[in-house]
DNA sequence: CATTTGCGTAACCGAATAGTTACTTATATA
DNA sequence: TATATAAGTAACTATTCGGTTACGCAAATG
């Protein structure tokens, strides 16, 4: 799991940090109800949280013994962003797939 | 680099694979001159393809020798449809930074 | 037909990943 | 104050990842 400045674009490679900001937008949640939702170890999910955290996807807020969770959405923007570089190619592909369909239909009610 | 059904999440962590992206979304590319683009070698560049074509982000067409690689931006809804599930958190968080901005103003000039 | 070119595959390697168990520290509670 | 609980850290492990070099094969070309 490891070092480093970490990237979000890797943070949320993985199924189970993805499955933990899901939990996360629901509402915050201390460290052990998150490791109660899954069934790897707790230590497990430590470093899921503190690598998500490195990457700006999640804060803590130590209240007492236990250290509460929230999700932190805004790195998601990078992610955003970048796919939205690659949206006028998707319409395209969109309307590509409507100009087929309204090909299609063309040949089936020639008379339309 | 392996085997198996293919992640798009997982396909995209990479920057390499990004950038591999990235130069398909101007234009159709075969294999080598992908590999031109980067310092690293042409096997590297075919398994990262054959990882972009197993997520479906990529797709080859053989002519003569040559096999052109063409990005297939489909695959990428599924992630954008993962972030749209946070884009609510994301605009509460605007909102929040809105509000603030106009608490900010309101303290600034009271008198407006 | 010999050679070059384009490209995939195999075998290998070091580093990173995701998990484990064992331990420690700090806070809360009986 | 002794004990239980919350959670981080260390050390270790197996697997995956991203890269390499060496090789093979099919298509183009001299």
């Amino acid at each position: 799991m490891n070092q480093g400045r970490r990237d979000v674009f890797q943070a949320i490679a993985d199924p189970v940090r993805r499955d933990i900001l899901s939990l996360l937008a629901q509402q915050e949640l201390q460290v052990s109800s998150i490791a109660d939702q899954f069934e790897i170890s707790r230590p497990a999910i430590s470093k899921h949280l503190k690598i998500l955290n490195e990457c700006g996807l999640l804060s803590y807020q130590k209240r007492g013994r236990e250290r509460y969770c929230r999700i932190q959405p805004e790195s998601l923007k990078e992610v955003s962003d970048w796919i939205n570089t690659y949206q006028s190619l998707l319409e395209d592909k969109l309307d590509q797939f409507e100009s087929y369909l309204h090909q299609f239909k063309a040949n089936q009610q020639p008379n339309e």
